[in-house]
DNA sequence: GTGAAAGCGCTAACAC
DNA sequence: GTGTTAGCGCTTTCAC
């Protein structure tokens, strides 16, 4: 009844060697039907559950995988990690799951640690990597942020990320469309390509548009949270005081940036329009209401898991580089409405 | 130069044997100065890391911890996993962090990958821990939420939660004193002992300030989350349109009921006065500053871990059946700011 | 179709 | 103070 048994006991009360019944447990091998019925029976009975230390240690990995990621704390990686989370469990795979803090200190103990306990993939999300030298010595796949590598040592990496540059371009679009002719943004670490993408995309939308890009116009955020955007957005606004979009490169600072926009006594949509990016729960909000771009969480992590199964179950070491662009979509909500009339206003019912 | 190499390896170019390094690596038994000084330079000139899955196998528990939480996209316990994660890894516990979402099928799951994985220790998070029958094998540190145990089988539990009661009590204390008289409330789940323990601190400070609690004035909402905090404060509203303040069982229910509030007209805190539960950092956006009860999520976590840690390393399995109740604090914000005069208004600067 | 046995890397007696 | 050795529970040749 207690889950206590080893492979050794079920063989003796089955009658059967441990071979055996590694054999059923494992499904490779060969053994007869009723062996199988037997042993099962037995295993059944007895509640085993395979010890799974023991089976790392003769294959020399765990079946478990580590999750390197900056932040739970975030929502938008929140989501992210309880995605690959839930996938992976599905397939029997526990996740190790670190929060790195952006400090490569951490990451690279974090990293010892599950090399210690010898998980058979890694995921990172937005990751640093900052360890150049180290080479991946188990199937490792990317989302959200391309490694930093040296193009030399890249073989056998997967990367998934979302198309940021058209994400940066859709917003920067509908803030055109809806009518906005001096459109700022808020950014976050550009040397990231996640971010230097949505950048990019924004740039684009404006030249295609006639407009040039101003970089006095653009302001970096110190880092990726509400009060950042809320500083970023004063700053940008004494600066550029006839702004009326604004193009945020995460949520996050999206939100900020709307305290800022109101305590300054301006509107929105009224007198500016806002986009951010991420879709996370609060922009949804009635009455905060945020055009966004949304990126598939869950294919990120659908297909991370995929990959990443099969990378460790084949013996398929393979380089096989690959490389993920998902589409993003566009959520309008009111920051971006059209004002025509009187009729939107704060008090105004949904 | 690569991590790959092992016991054998070391003991072999120090010129000991292998129990010599497992001495010195652990620290115990008796070893020369002489000889730890070589197998150490050893040990760092090969990069060696001892194996955790070996070392787990031959002592029946892997140094590693699993974290049961229901969510790490609510805000809250992101913030205490998050805090768990790091005060574990300082003390190199890697940890297994598994949503449940509130299912006791995946908890059930996840629990046996755990224990497949012979974990040392487990820490749950406002679980369910639905199984009755099923005997703790490792120790266990319950945080947030009392597991519905029949007392019976309660041996060696440590629990470690908030002063729930004394929380509601302040919040709704913070309502009255700030010239409320028709006080409502929005609370979640009932049966469980966080939030049973809030509604209690409520109707307690409402009862010594002479009023009779009337449970018309209380909804429990569905979820905990801003949608249901939304809807459930319009239903009370159209029940108690005379309510002229609302204490909300979490921050979340808070945010949505707040735009609830926006919505029908209603301002905070001209017209109604507002507070929430757990601190979580929308609360504090300028604009949104909302008043709420904080909970010490860094306390937490440093208690479990300081326990857990004991409970696995000492043969101490004695049954210390331990209970910690943690202060809570009343955060002031704008949301149940008296309002004498005019001068504070949305518009106003910070 | 099945069993015997080696061995994954480590710890913990037990010897000396 | 140090070495030898027996396993921990499992997978996987290699026999038969």
């Amino acid at each position: 009844m207690k889950g206590k048994s080893s492979i050794k006991e079920i063989s003796e009360l089955s009658g059967v060697s441990i071979a055996t019944v590694s054999r059923v447990i494992n499904q490779n091998g060969r053994f007869s039907k009723d062996t199988e019925k037997r042993v099962r029976k037995v295993i059944k009975e007895m509640n085993y559950q395979p010890n799974a230390v023991a089976r790392g240690l003769r294959k020399s990995k765990v079946q478990a995988v580590g999750i390197i990621v900056p932040d739970i704390t975030n929502e938008f990686f929140a989501q992210v990690t309880l995605n690959l989370q839930n996938d992976l469990s599905k397939m029997n795979y526990p996740a190790f799951i670190c929060n790195t803090r952006e400090d490569s200190e951490i990451e690279r103990k974090n990293l010892d640690m599950l090399k210690a306990l010898q998980v058979s993939g890694l995921i990172y999300i937005s990751g640093a990597f900052s360890d150049d030298k180290e080479t991946l010595s188990v199937p490792t796949v990317f989302i959200d942020r391309k490694p930093p590598f040296n193009s030399s040592n890249n073989h056998n990496i997967v990367l998934i990320e979302s198309d940021n540059e058209q994400g940066g371009y859709l917003a920067a679009t509908e803030l055109l469309s809806s009518g906005c002719s001096n459109i700022g943004m808020i950014t976050f670490n550009r040397s990231r390509s996640t971010h230097y993408n949505r950048y990019m995309g924004y740039k684009k939308a404006l030249s295609e548009s006639g407009i040039v890009p101003d970089e006095n116009m653009v302001i970096e955020a110190e880092n990726s949270d509400p009060v950042s955007g809320y500083h970023s957005f004063k700053s940008l606004i004494e600066k550029n005081p006839h702004l009326d979009g604004l193009f945020c490169s995460s949520d996050v600072l999206a939100i900020g940036a709307l305290q800022a926009i109101h305590e300054i006594g301006m509107k929105v949509p009224e007198s500016i329009k806002l986009v951010g990016f991420d879709d996370i729960s609060t922009t949804a909000l009635p009455g905060i209401s945020i055009t966004t771009i949304r990126q598939s969480t869950a294919s990120f992590s659908s297909i991370a898991v995929k990959i990443l199964v099969s990378m460790m179950n084949e013996v398929n070491d393979e380089p096989e580089n690959k490389q993920f662009v998902l589409p993003v979509e566009l959520i309008r909500r009111k920051s971006t409405q059209m004002v025509l009339t009187r009729e939107i206003t704060d008090e105004a019912p949904l």
